[in-house]
DNA sequence: TCAGTAAAAGATATGCTGTAACATATCATT
DNA sequence: AATGATATGTTACAGCATATCTTTTACTGA
């Protein structure tokens, strides 16, 4: 079993844990759809999704149905989903203890690779102060920004 | 004429200034989607500009192009996309002559209004540098913001 | 003026994203 | 087994967006 598989592992297995203490059912079907998230290296759309179950587990599942586990994904703090781009991703932190904070996430334009990060709390107070002098009350603060990652701004300065 | 049908006019030709200068034509066709923008008090989509065409003008204007007059006025600097809702709007600066930054937008969950804001340069170089932290490099800043609006929540309060 | 050209707009088709509504299956409890 | 709750299946449809090809418009230069 290679790292990623065993990381993979660990994922579902907290994922397990976190569900059943909310009183919440991670079954089978939910559980493919998470796995496909964590193994991707992008973000998955839900047709995407119904594709690469098609491919992996030979199920034909209708994307109505991706649509609900996803629901619940994001629900139980599973997955995120990226309302810039239409798009799902494996929440980071399921392996970690911590409380999860509003997540933000920044997004390569180049590799369409996702970083998820929790922003300095000083930085998205100025930014809820910038909010309050235009007369509006900041009330989510997800993020989503377009950014370079570190490694095709690498290669951006080789070539 | 009323003060809404003055401003409209007043970007209108401010509009048709900024192309005429850019060598790109702002034909009656894209002089009208726009018209729809500037007069909707809230974002629409390309679906709702085909609606609204064929309302006051009783034109039948296809979303194809729709979108394409959407395009043009977008890579023009005469509209905006808001991502996160799939809706168009009018820029407010048509008529400044200051040059453009980066629109930020601030939705109101409420009501749907939404203003464009410029964001403290300061409170944006610290996002920034929030990212560089991550090893990203934002490329971009365009937030669509979810807030509550002053007249919402007024009400909110008094309610 | 008029042909040539490029941009714009029309027309048609199709694909992607997401939800509504209702039927069926599964599971836990009694 | 009967019940109720949750999950999944099925079908249909609404809304968002793009591809492609054709026709029209409007500018250019001889």
């Amino acid at each position: 079993m290679n790292v990623q598989a065993s990381s993979v592992c660990k994922a579902l297995s907290r994922a397990d844990e976190e569900c059943a203490r909310a009183g919440q059912r991670l079954t089978v079907k939910r559980k493919n759809v998470l796995t496909e998230l964590l193994v991707s290296p992008t973000p998955l759309s839900a047709y995407d999704i119904v594709a690469a179950l098609e491919k992996s587990h030979g199920q034909a599942v209708t994307p109505m149905s991706v649509y609900r586990m996803l629901d619940f994904l994001v629900d139980n703090n599973l997955a995120h989903r990226l309302r810039t781009e239409n798009k799902y991703l494996a929440c980071s932190h399921i392996t970690c203890s911590h409380a999860h904070s509003v997540p933000q996430f920044l997004i390569c334009n180049r590799c369409q690779k996702v970083k998820e990060i929790a922003i300095d709390s000083r930085v998205l107070e100025s930014l809820g102060r910038s909010v309050a002098k235009a007369g509006y009350q900041l009330t989510q603060s997800q993020l989503e920004l377009r950014c370079l990652c570190d490694e095709c701004s690498a290669k951006s300065h080789a070539g």
